[in-house]
DNA sequence: GTCTATAACTCGATAGAC
DNA sequence: GTCTATCGAGTTATAGAC
């Protein structure tokens, strides 16, 4: 059994990970990357032959993690209400726990969105209108107040993954520091499906 | 009086403006932007002398028309209700206006927090901590249910901005074509508020 | 597997003619 | 103001020794 977290294999993934989240692709280079890895240039395309492949696989192999337990979410049979929780704690658990997805989500899905999106769920997107019909069946049935499911699904996933695509702004623009932006996302995973259930339940 | 809409001034900056907003700073090259304003390269540099003097000189006028109507929404004397009534209003139409904006700014905030922020509000920050008092004041008057400020202003800013963030994923992923998505978007400036107030109202 | 050295290339920027 | 041609810096990528 080999210890894959001291591999070189491994330090490199890990260096390109922080490089590439912060600068983007196109701003980091294998320089930079190699520098944070303590090794040389040569050795990153000896291991993953150019920048692109580099990319890929650092950001796909975090975004993949991501998306199954998403899919999952959605695709349970529960009520809307434990739908809602089950969801909402996904997005802000993998948020959490890779901060930097997100951001390099909106900045790749809007340079090349359809081939983007198809190599992020390998053609099995989660079952959105599944959810959407969910809803809407509460709604039909009076169960919920009038709202159109799309509209519905925006503001859950907006109020998931949102603060963490604009923390600087929280952290430099309201004064909150990174202790306590830590903290108001733990607590969203209970605020927000409550601040959407307050919003919709009769 | 000159017709600055035809200037070759004006298309550069045009041009720039798309390409930059899907390609990003670093992505974008002189050679595309020239391209696209059907000039040449070298006409770039005799206008704006560098690309980060161009990129800076596009990006912040698109979103200095935005900071001041944001800054004057929060300031004003109104009831909590009505300001969030105007503070989603302001962003709803500002990001319909210039879809661009907001990856923009989380492109390049997470890239350089300080700086950019400093930037863009030229010191002069929206004044949070006034909206975040008033939405305390009504909390312990018991006019709405209780919420941490912080947590009310993150939700208000995610359900305004986000979508348009996640436009191709909802336009591909949730089949939803371009028009219907432009109308969900002018919904959202009733919807969001309503969403809000519904959630925190007694 | 890892290194040094360097080739090959991209791209921002400038020179200079018109 | 606008163009063609080209330079030079910075980067990706490879060759070849160890």
């Amino acid at each position: 059994m080999v210890n894959k977290t001291n591999s070189t294999e491994f330090t490199i993934l890990s260096a390109a990970k922080n490089i590439f989240s912060i600068k983007g692709k196109d701003g980091a280079t294998m320089q930079e990357i190699a520098d944070q890895a303590g090794i040389n240039k040569a050795l990153l395309h000896y291991y993953f032959r150019t920048k692109d492949l580099l990319f890929e696989q650092v950001f796909f192999e975090e975004v993949k993690k991501f998306s199954p337990i998403l899919k999952n979410a959605i695709a349970q049979e529960v009520d809307l209400y434990q739908k809602i929780h089950n969801i909402c704690e996904a997005y802000i658990l993998m948020a959490l726990d890779n901060p930097f997805v997100p951001v390099f989500v909106v900045g790749e899905i809007n340079k090349q969105p359809d081939l983007f999106i198809h190599k992020l769920f390998d053609g099995d997107f989660p079952d959105f209108p599944l959810l959407a019909a969910q809803i809407k069946k509460e709604v039909d049935a009076g169960k919920i107040k009038p709202i159109q499911p799309h509209q519905l699904i925006m503001n859950m996933m907006s109020m998931c993954i949102f603060p963490f695509l604009m923390k600087p702004m929280f952290v430099v623009g309201m004064g909150i520091d990174k202790e306590v932006f830590q903290n108001l996302m733990l607590q969203r995973i209970k605020e927000v499906p409550k601040f959407i259930i307050d919003s919709i339940k009769i």
